[in-house]
DNA sequence: ACTTAATAGATGACGTGTCATTTAATTTAT
DNA sequence: ATAAATTAAATGACACGTCATCTATTAAGT
C-alpha cells in the first residue's frame, strides 16, 4: 500500500482548482446573459425534459442535491421558469421554461459552446475521452453515477 | 474543429460531480473531528507555514479566493487559530495554530489519509499521475497554477 | 369512512463565499 | 513635515446551498 500520499493530495486540490476555475470561466461567459452556471444547468435540463417535477429536477441536477426549492424559487422570481401544480396530484409542481427562459437558452448554448471549444483546444479528442473515463471511475456506486446516467452522460453514451 | 460537444459537456459535469462527491466524502471523514474541508486546508497550510499573514493565506488557498477574512473569523471563534498583529507593520495579521488547532491537525492527517488510501484503491499510481498531468494542463496561465505551485503541487514536484 | 403513514414541496435557520466599501496603517511624493 | 496614494484587513450586503422542520396532499391500513 502506498504511504506516500503526495500525488493523491495533489489530485484532491487539482480537482477543486479545475472545478473552481471552470466555474469562474463559465460564470464570466454567462454574466452578460444574466444567469449563473446553476441556472444554466436547470434551463438545459428543462429544455430537454419539459414539464418535469421539482423532485425529478433534483434527481438530475449535479450542481445541487436535495430538492432544489431555493434555486427554483429564485429562477421563478427572475421569470426564467414557472411553476405549475400537477392536475392529478397537486403535491407535485411541474416546471416549465418561460419565453424569457427560452430566449436565455439559445444564448446559454452559445456561451457553453465557447467554453467547450476552449476545452477542446487544450485536450485532444482522445485525452478528453480518457479523462472522462478516469473521472467516471471515481463516481462508481455514488449518487452522482445515477444522475449522470439519467442525464445521458453514462459510461457507454 | 469539433462541433460535437458531448464529451466536453460530459467532462464539465464529471468535474463538478467528482469535486462534490470528494468534498462530501471528506466532509464525512472530518465531521467527527469538528472541522470542514476548508478548515482542514487552512490548518494544513498553517502547520507548514507558521506565522503566515492573512493575505498570504489567501494566496495559498484553493478553496477560496480573495482575502479569507470570513473563514479566518470563524476559525478564530472556534479557537482553531489565533490572530496576532505584526510588530513591524500592524496592517498585517499573522495567523497561528492554537493548541486545539494542533490537536485537530493530527486527526485531520488521519482522515485525509483514509481518503487518499481510498483514491489509491481506485487509481493505480500511473493513472493518478496521468490524471494529475491532465488536470494540470487546464490550469495553465490561471491564478490556480501559481497557488498550486506555491503549495508544492507544481508540475515537476 | 376514517385514521395513519408517506410523499412533495415550502420555509426558517444557518454556514459559507463573494463583492464593494470602509477603516487603519504605512509608504510615497511634494 | 505634510498630504496623497497604497496596502491589509475588517465589515455590510448579498447570493447560494444544506439541513431540519412544517404544511398540504395523496395513499395505505384498518
Amino acid at each position: 500500500m502506498e504511504k506516500n500520499f503526495k500525488e493523491a493530495e495533489k489530485f484532491r486540490y487539482l480537482i477543486l482548482a479545475v472545478q473552481r476555475q471552470g466555474n469562474n470561466l463559465l460564470k464570466n461567459y454567462l454574466k452578460e446573459i444574466g444567469v449563473t452556471p446553476s441556472h444554466a444547468e436547470v434551463i438545459s435540463i428543462l429544455k430537454n425534459a419539459q414539464s418535469i417535477t421539482l423532485k425529478e429536477l433534483g434527481r438530475l441536477l449535479i450542481c445541487e442535491d436535495g430538492s432544489p426549492s431555493r434555486l427554483v424559487e429564485r429562477m421563478v422570481k427572475d421569470q426564467l421558469i414557472e411553476r405549475v401544480r400537477d392536475e392529478n396530484d397537486s403535491r407535485f409542481v411541474r416546471l416549465a421554461l418561460t419565453p424569457l427562459g427560452n430566449e436565455k437558452y439559445s444564448l446559454i448554448i452559445k456561451a457553453e459552446a465557447e467554453m467547450y471549444t476552449m476545452l477542446q483546444q487544450i485536450y485532444t479528442s482522445d485525452e478528453l475521452q480518457i479523462s472522462n473515463q478516469m473521472l467516471s471511475k471515481l463516481l462508481t456506486d455514488t449518487p452522482f453515477e445515477q444522475k449522470l446516467e439519467e442525464r445521458g452522460f453514462g459510461v457507454n453514451k
